[in-house]
DNA sequence: CTGAAAGCGCTAACAC
DNA sequence: GTGTTAGCGCTTTCAG
């Protein structure tokens, strides 16, 4: 063996080949665990492999095998910490160290072009992990046509995988929480009607209404007009709840809020007013992204991690026999009791949810 | 011209080629934007490229161009809230869908080593993004004797560029705002002192101290002793709060956190206390991050979407330049003022942050 | 079991 | 201006 290489030089498989007294197939088979290798000869590849710290170079790798051992995720940017989870998911689903993840923040919901033009060109990804945004027309045929593996997560589409959650059980859940707390005049803070999640939470809500048997009074229901994240804000939370606290006498005692972003500004509304939750209102949220422990929150929780985990492996599943019948996954969420719905719970920052969301085990 | 590509059969630049009646030289010009085609070739490929939705194979490319166009950004996933808000700047910086980003979320602050497998593959990226964590000195070696451009965000080595912010800076800064406001007995609430950042902060403290002629009092500074996050955890804030308000008569008036997630369970120790913020206690928080704004904390601001975007225009430069002189570039926090020390500005949820943090103009 | 050779799709000299 | 021809580093037949 000589001398050591000159360290600038990248190293190829013709260098291994050569050093080794092999043929480059033979390097390139030990490389790919092909069985037909001897043992001898493999251990002597190696060896010198290592000692020249030799890495098959995967863009060679990827334009001779096609295939790229990477997913590409398009995420909107604005669901900060909701998607985060999410991402955490995925990262421990990917600790193989096989696998790369491509990343495309999306800033507006509706503007997913720029992740068309990124699905074009076909080569640069495995797969697709497409996030909590509207399926273009444009995009699904690109992605049929370039019949590029795309699973969904916390969104729908008849013809693609997804995972996502039961917004309407969810919401019918939270609705009977505050009514099992003792509350009979049960307000809806709600998002933007147009979109579909913001409906579905509604409604659950009314439903979680009639099986407690309480009559829907459209007084106490307030929906977000704003067409910015489609009212899934703090903005929108403070200023709904502020309209509840001046209805005085006629207030509701317990509010569900239609996502924990919301109700991040609905705490910030009561608080303002000099009143307390959960004495004055108790508050319900939705989602459980890391803030809701933060603050206290009792919320709905959305498996995120669990489905960003899913969703991957349901893309090697796919990547490894295609033609897969489609599944629609949906989660039934979960209620995490704190303290702004004043149950019996301890109100110190407990774990639970930093243990459960952030878990790698 | 003849039919539509036979949809499944990826189409290359040889198809191209010979529909527009030129040589793959001249595709391969046109792509790249070479100077020397005449209008008319130029014009009729793209025609016919457009026809057939051709797109470069970015593998093809980058084997051949020796150059990939995707950073990889190495970044901690326990931080969550803070990478966030820097990865924003960074997609920002990369709007100009020239460059894709690779993702490598690193679970624990010192355990970057499957990083560093990942960046012994070359020819997966073209500069490295390392954030907040301490640099391996095995990951040092690999990536000088790689070449390849690496720059820190929120972190320090002499041999790379960096950003980073004058925590010492900010710190007293801080504390001259608590000083200003009235404050006279300002104690503080700092991580755990074996951490670097922990430990400027707390004197940039006592230099605050200093600068308003108050003496430094050991019993209103209290430090985290956990190992976990170097003790920037809700958690530690929490407890240690606990403490000040155990002090009674004793307690500081104003408490400076020494980060806003510690700040968070301040504050909800606060109110568990039934006290009240800032009525009963003044709290200042640092780095800003969304989260602060959700709970009205003031708080100084690190410019970490800036950083991001700096981050990548730096690594821009050194790939075009590869001998520039190295540049450590630290930023001095901003003050930010909401409703947790009590200024006379406004409580309700303002949008300064939000606008100033997710610019993308 | 292993070597040789033909691509994978594109870029970049090099001629004309 | 434009075609032609070597590679880029690796995988994968195809012989042997």
């Amino acid at each position: 063996m000589e001398a050591l290489p000159a360290l600038s030089v990248p190293v190829t498989i013709y260098d291994i080949a050569r050093e080794a007294n092999v043929g480059i197939g033979t390097v390139s088979r030990v490389f790919n665990n092909h069985p037909s290798v001897s043992e001898e000869t493999r251990r002597r590849v190696l060896t010198v492999a290592a000692h020249f710290n030799y890495h098959p170079h995967p863009y060679a790798r990827g334009l001779a095998r096609k295939r790229t051992n990477a997913f590409l995720a398009v995420i909107p940017f604005f669901t900060t910490f909701f998607f985060l989870e999410i991402l955490h998911g995925v990262q421990s689903a990917l600790a193989d160290g096989e696998t790369d993840l491509l990343l495309h923040g999306v800033s507006h919901p509706d503007h997913a072009e720029p992740s068309l033009r990124r699905v074009s060109s076909r080569g640069r990804f495995d797969g697709i992990l497409y996030f909590s945004m509207r399926l273009p027309d444009d995009f699904v045929q690109e992605v049929k046509q370039l019949k590029v593996p795309l699973v969904l997560v916390d969104a729908y589409h008849p013809d693609f995988d997804s995972f996502s959650v039961e917004n309407v059980v969810g919401a019918r859940q939270a609705t009977a929480h505050l009514h099992a707390l003792g509350h009979r005049r049960i307000g809806m803070l709600a998002a933007n009607l147009e979109s579909l999640p913001a409906r579905e939470r509604l409604s659950g809500y009314r439903q979680g209404l009639e099986e407690a048997g309480i009559a829907y009074d459209a007084s106490i229901v307030l929906s977000s007009t704003s067409p910015r994240l489609d009212g899934f804000t703090r903005e929108t939370g403070y200023e709904l709840m502020g309209r509840f606290i001046a209805m005085g006498s006629r207030r509701p005692s317990a509010v569900f809020v239609s996502s924990d972003v919301q109700a991040a500004g609905a705490l910030m509304a009561v608080q303002d007013a000099g009143l307390r939750c959960p004495e004055d209102f108790a508050i319900i949220g939705f989602d459980d992204i890391a803030l809701a422990g933060h603050i206290g929150l009792t919320t709905m929780r959305q498996p995120l991690v669990e489905m960003g985990r899913l969703a991957v492996q349901r893309l090697n599943e796919r990547l490894a026999t295609p033609d897969l019948p489609i599944t629609q996954h949906s989660f039934v969420p979960e209620l995490v009791v704190r303290r702004s719905c004043g149950s019996g719970s301890p109100s110190a920052p407990e774990l639970t949810t930093t243990q459960l969301t952030y878990s790698h085990a």
